[in-house]
DNA sequence: GTCTATAGATTGATAGAC
DNA sequence: GTCTATCAATCTATAGAC
């Protein structure tokens, strides 16, 4: 049995993997927990630090205030899925397949990170101004990539866009949306949620049927 | 010029019109604007008072708790959101005039009360477990009612949906996550982003063109 | 780097006058 | 029903020993 004092945080992500030393990176899976469990205000510093086996002090020698906890946690959460999602884009293939695996790719790191990703997509709000103005530019790249995949395809006559910036907004909810209420105790698989979501995405940008003559 | 103790409610959300005395409503619309702003629990009582124009201790005469103001938001909000939802789906005319009809006002309702949407499907989680289970309950309604539809479509050929209830989720995904982005200040009006998405969700269940052969 | 102890501010909620 | 005044708890962050 783990004393109160050991280290209590449960689910590893890999997105932290790099942070060291290693109290610092404790502290970090510590408070991705807690935000996402009851939100950045909800959280006690406390808390963090009894996650990661630590007294409350010992949080102020890696970081300065909570709030740097949350903008390490939204930035290096938001870089991982720009990553994501520019390397899909990026890949080989045409139009069709390089929207459907963005989308699979998007969605099923949303699904698989959703602690992460609920903290970087809902506590955006509880970041300091230039914190939030860094990641808002992160934001941008995403919609960015996604927007112009979704416009090379309607150029090439590959997709029927007609509203080309109201469907990548579109297509980005989707995806986000994932984070607030996938569950791993759910009956779907992140990677079988990814598959449906590009489906259906591919569906809603498909050239319609010419009709009747 | 308002001096600081005149009620400061600004954006009043004719969704609690009906709540009497006229101060429990003042309150409410404060604490919707609050929690909408800031979240639920970095919302302090002494803010929401002061928005209704009156002393921290007042909120108590009203309101037993804090939490007992979020689920009064929540549970008429909920009630107004899936009234919407149901007298379109209840709305003659075909499946496809029914889901898209749906739809719009869906996301319509999202879009114009997005201060009540943002609370109501932002901070669940802040919920009482009783209060919290009562709402859930209502949840599961909109989902029904969404999922009832679309059945009934597939049923007659009108669509094609694959995955009845991965659909579901996914339509709901796009119309509740307007709530986390829409700004009274962006290009699009409530009623224009509610037609496009319901645009976007007939190309989702259309049934695919017969290709070549 | 980590701890114990605690300062200093703020919070949700109550008491009692009017 | 509303106010002023305030309590008791809790919070972030710091001080200083080891």
């Amino acid at each position: 049995m783990a004393s109160e004092a050991e280290p209590q945080v449960a689910t590893a992500d890999e997105s932290f993997e790099g942070v060291s030393p290693d109290a610092a990176r404790r502290l970090l899976l510590g408070a991705v927990e807690a935000f996402a469990e009851r939100g950045f205000h909800a959280t006690t510093t406390r808390d963090i630090a009894s996650r990661a086996g630590m007294s409350p002090a010992a949080l102020y020698i890696h970081y300065k205030t909570k709030e740097e906890l949350l903008f390490q946690i939204s930035k290096v959460g938001h870089e991982r899925s720009v990553g994501v999602l520019a390397e899909a884009a990026e890949g080989g293939g045409g139009d069709s397949e390089r929207l459907a695996r963005a989308v699979r790719l998007f969605v099923r790191w949303h699904a698989e990170h959703h602690t992460t990703a609920r903290v970087v997509q809902y506590e955006l709000a509880a970041l300091g101004e230039e914190h939030y103005e860094e990641i808002v530019g992160l934001r941008r790249r995403s919609e960015e990539i996604l927007r112009g995949v979704l416009e090379s395809g309607h150029a090439s006559g590959e997709f029927e866009v007609t509203d080309l910036r109201g469907t990548t907004l579109a297509v980005m909810s989707l995806c986000i949306d994932v984070a607030r209420w996938y569950s791993p105790s759910g009956r779907r698989s992140p990677d079988e949620i990814g598959a449906l979501y590009a489906d259906l995405v591919l569906r809603m940008v498909a050239p319609r049927a010419r009709r009747g003559g």
